[in-house]
DNA sequence: CACTATATACCGACCGTCGGCATATGCGCT
DNA sequence: AGCGCATATGCCGACGGTCGGTATATAGTG
């Protein structure tokens, strides 16, 4: 999974949110650093949708504009808990081996 | 970044291999799960010699058959490091929404 | 009046990866 | 002897996901 789609997810998984404030907590938790295009996220979303993911939570109308809420699934769970872990262990192996570069020099790692 | 550079770039933080040496370990530090295609791995491993990140160490010639090593440069240690922080951020927060989800039932998170 | 923010959605372009193929040698099995 | 597998680098076309831009529409700010 890519990191646009794992952050979709993750916001997802704080309540359930429309759109545009998926594109703004994403900046959030990035600290800025990923701004979603548009082209993205909707795209993802229905991508995420046909495979189960995450589903329409509800839709409102503010100012006569519509705001189409989604929400994660318990697939959608089970699978960025899935990928949080893998995440977390390919840090931990990366971390390590840079570690040990600092302290030995030159010795093999596992 | 994407997951497979990643993983190049991790294996080659372990030692200097070579590129076949990093199929291989790739394959092993995900427990089997990433076993990289020959156009991906070679492929990346053009552009991030190209990028600064990774060099040349040396080459060998084993039973007739070239074995050309690369290893991380300075500017890689550091990149691997950044993306390492990031993924363990972003599996932190992933985490902690899905737990705050099986503790209380429908409240917003951070 | 123009610009920005909000909000959904489509489009072409691009990049990285996939999957397959080519090439070459040595090893183990039948 | 012949076949397949592992080793090893490398090219190629296809594909999927993202980017960047555009369209549409309304409300608020400078």
């Amino acid at each position: 999974m890519n990191e646009p789609t794992f952050l979709i997810l993750t916001a997802l998984a704080g309540e359930p949110r429309h759109g545009y404030a998926v594109i703004e907590d994403v900046e959030r938790i990035t600290g800025g650093r990923v701004r979603l295009r548009a082209g993205t996220l909707y795209a993802a979303l229905d991508r995420l949708r046909g495979e189960g993911l995450i589903e329409v939570d509800r839709e409102e109308i503010v100012q006569s504009r519509l705001r189409r809420y989604y929400r994660l699934t318990g697939a959608g769970e089970q699978r960025l808990g899935a990928e949080s872990a893998r995440l977390r262990e390919q840090a931990t192996i990366a971390e390590r081996r840079l570690r040990a570069r600092r302290t030995d020099f030159g010795g093999a790692t596992a």
